[in-house]
DNA sequence: TTAGTTGCAAAGGCTTTGCACGCGC
DNA sequence: GCGCGTGCAAAGCCTTTGCAACTAA
């Protein structure tokens, strides 16, 4: 009963095994869950599947271009199953919680850099750092104390 | 006699020590050095500086806005002194060299993100990706060879 | 069959921390 | 003198690697 995930992990040259399907079914449900989070959730299906074996995984898919890899500067690197349409992120500074942005400028933002000092610039990645509804609510309560250690 | 370094440090709130002015003269000569790197220069007048104490204080120098922290998705963090002034980076996918760009869009550059799915962002942050004129060279050669595995 | 994959354990790189001593103010 | 800063060693976190066993095609 192929299914649409096994046709996709076929056609981008590798083969299918109950790891990467895992993988990616649990990135279908958290869109940016990191390499710890993917691995609890595979759990589910594919008990004892470890850490390590997770980051094979991960690598592999990111490689053959299934997964996207995104990593915020101070937290651990996460990951995401939308590809190759050019949007970019939003950082959490409270919690590291990620969510897409569509940035205002169509297909290419700011790609094209005033001086690039010779470089040969390929890609460009805009990341948008504040503070995410949660962290902001947690704020105010943290703020209506006195200011102290 | 009172250097401008001295007076900076200062004023920032902290207390004027060898190290942090070490530091701060390494990067003036290393605009984007790692961890390492500035450890490295400052031990020319500072013979002894180890890397965890380089780390303190670039992370308090950092933290009284003296000093800006770079940290490029897999590479070592890298410091400058170009704070305050919200210019990006090109990185270079080679060797990790980091070059300033001045972004196009004179003040805020992507800075208003078509939907923040309720984040107050705070800032943003641009990265360039490509390839630097060494690095272009060394490709070059590498490239003159059949394609292969 | 056979080359790509997994699993585990162990190692690796970068960065932080804890505590005693030292020094800027 | 007080308290911030330093120095060292040890630990921490995230991630990769080596190698034998396995399995998809």
């Amino acid at each position: 009963m192929t299914s649409e995930l096994e046709t996709r992990i076929r056609s981008a040259g590798l083969r299918v095994t109950e790891q990467r399907l895992a993988v990616l079914r649990a990135l279908e449900t958290h869109p940016h869950a990191d390499a710890d989070e993917v691995r609890r959730l595979a759990l589910g299906e594919l008990p004892g599947l470890s850490l390590p074996a997770t980051y094979v995984v991960l690598n592999a898919l990111t490689e053959a271009g299934l997964l996207r890899r995104i990593e915020p500067a101070g937290s651990p690197a996460r990951y995401e199953r939308r590809v190759g349409d050019n949007h970019h992120h939003v950082v959490c500074t409270g919690c590291g919680a990620v969510d897409d942005v569509d940035c205002v400028h169509g297909a290419a933002p700011c790609l094209s850099p005033s001086s690039t000092s010779g470089f040969r610039v390929t890609t460009a990645e805009v990341t948008f750092w504040g503070l995410c509804p949660a962290c902001q609510a947690a704020e105010t309560i943290t703020t209506t104390e006195p200011e102290r250690t």
